[in-house]
DNA sequence: AAGTCGGGGGC
DNA sequence: GCCCCAGACTT
C-alpha cells in the first residue's frame, strides 16, 4: 500500500506547470458538455493526433446532439471510418437518442445517470463532468495510470482489479477542490508530454521532487506490463467484382463481431492455395470473368493479423444486390460505414485504374 | 480475470 | 516484432 501526500502537493505544481505547458485542443475551454463528450469518446484508446483528425469533421456534421440523434446509423458509422472500434460509434449515436428522448436534449450532469449511457465508463463521466462543469470527479486513463504508477510507486499491474482500485483511489486523492477540471487535463498533458512510457522527461517534470519512482530509480519499470492476448494470424481472399457501369459489389458484415455492420469486398477465407480457387468461386456467384490477382494486403488488427489476396473480376451486370450487398460507385464509399482494411483491399484492386484517373 | 473490439505510431 | 494509446463491455 502506497501513501499519498496531501493532494495540494500534487496540484499546486501540476496546475503551474499546466499554465505554461499545457496543450491547446479545440475541445479545451468548451462548456457544452456535447462536443466534450464525442471528444472523449473519439479519444478511447486513440491517440489525440488521430482522434484530432475526426473530431472537427464530426461535428461538423453533427452539430448538436439532436442533429446526432435524428441521423442514421449508417451516417454515423460512415463518419467514423478508419477511425477504429466502431462500438463507440454506435454508442454514442445511441446515448444521444437516449439524451433527445429521455433527458430533453440536455446531457446528465448527475454522473450516476450519464454513466448510463452506452460507451461511457467512470473514466468518460469523470472526464465529460470534470471538464464541461468542474465537477470533482476524478478520471483515469493510460497517462493518469503511469503518473500515479511512478510517482506514488504502485507496483502491481494496472489491470489487476485491486491495483485498479488503488490508482482510482490515488486519483481521487490528489484531485483538488478547486479545479478539478484543469488537473485532470493537467495529468494527460503531464503522461502524453512528459512522463511518457519510455524516456521520460524527468527533468522538465514539476513532480519529479516528489516521484518515488524517480528517487528509486524505478520510472523504466513502472507501471508494471499488463498481459496481452495472442494475436492470431487468418488468410483471407477479397474479390472485386466490377459492373460494365464500373460499380462493384459491397457486403455488410454481421451485426456483431469484428467490424459488426460495416462494409467489405465479398470475401472468404482461404490460404495463398486455396486463394486462387476461393475467389473464382466468389467471382462465379456473380457470373464473374477475367479475374485478375491484384496483390496481397496484410492488416493487423490488436488481436487478428489478415494476409488478404485481393482479385478484381468483370461481371454481375444480371446480379441484383441482395439486403446485405450494395453496388457502389467510388464517390459514394464516403457514404458507407468502411473500415480501413476494405479501404485498402479496394485500392489495390482498382491501383491500376486509379493511377489512370 | 480474461477476451473482444481498430488502427496507428514509436522503437 | 512488441508496446501503447484521453476505455467500455461481455463472458
Amino acid at each position: 500500500m502506497t501513501c499519498a501526500p496531501p493532494a495540494e502537493t500534487v496540484a499546486a505544481p501540476l496546475l503551474a506547470w499546466y499554465e505554461r505547458s499545457g496543450r491547446q485542443f479545440p475541445w479545451r475551454g468548451l462548456r457544452d458538455p456535447y462536443p466534450i463528450w464525442v471528444s472523449e469518446v473519439i479519444l478511447q484508446q486513440t491517440r489525440v493526433e488521430t482522434g484530432l483528425r475526426y473530431f472537427e469533421p464530426f461535428l461538423a456534421r453533427f452539430p448538436t446532439v439532436q442533429v446526432l440523434a435524428a441521423a442514421s446509423e449508417a451516417e454515423v458509422l460512415a463518419a467514423w471510418s478508419g477511425l477504429g472500434f466502431y462500438r463507440r460509434a454506435r454508442n454514442l449515436h445511441a446515448g444521444a437518442r437516449l439524451v433527445v428522448e429521455r433527458f430533453g436534449g440536455e446531457v446528465p450532469r448527475d454522473p450516476e445517470l450519464l454513466g448510463e449511457l452506452p460507451g461511457v465508463g467512470r473514466y468518460t463521466v469523470g472526464a465529460i463532468l470534470s471538464a464541461a462543469f468542474n465537477q470533482r470527479l476524478p478520471i483515469l486513463d493510460g497517462n493518469v495510470i503511469r503518473v500515479l504508477s511512478r510517482v506514488f510507486l504502485v507496483e502491481g499491474a494496472p489491470d489487476r482489479a485491486a491495483v485498479k482500485r488503488e490508482l482510482w483511489g490515488l486519483a481521487e486523492a490528489v484531485l483538488p477542490h478547486d479545479r478539478p477540471g484543469d488537473f485532470n487535463q493537467a495529468v494527460m498533458d503531464l503522461g502524453a508530454t512528459v512522463c511518457t512510457p519510455t524516456g521520460p522527461r524527468c527533468g522538465g517534470c514539476p513532480l519529479v521532487d516528489l516521484c518515488r519512482a524517480v528517487a528509486e530509480g524505478r520510472t523504466a519499470d513502472l507501471p508494471a506490463p499488463t498481459k496481452r492476448a495472442k494475436v492470431v494470424f487468418e488468410q483471407r481472399v477479397a474479390v472485386l467484382v466490377q459492373r460494365e457501369d464500373g460499380r462493384f459489389l459491397l457486403r455488410q458484415r454481421p451485426p456483431s463481431g469484428l467490424l459488426a455492420s460495416l462494409w467489405e469486398l465479398p470475401a472468404d477465407e482461404a490460404d495463398e492455395d486455396a486463394a486462387q480457387q476461393a475467389a473464382e468461386d466468389i467471382a462465379d456467384g456473380f457470373a464473374g470473368g477475367l479475374l485478375a490477382a491484384c496483390g496481397v494486403v496484410e492488416h493487423r488488427f490488436s488481436h487478428r493479423h489478415w494476409t488478404t489476396r485481393v482479385f478484381r473480376a468483370r461481371g454481375g451486370d444480371g446480379y441484383e444486390a441482395g439486403p446485405l450487398e450494395r453496388w457502389v460507385a467510388l464517390a459514394e464509399l464516403g457514404e458507407l460505414g468502411l473500415p480501413t482494411v476494405s479501404r485498402k483491399a479496394i485500392e489495390a484492386a482498382l491501383a491500376a485504374q486509379l493511377r489512370l484517373i
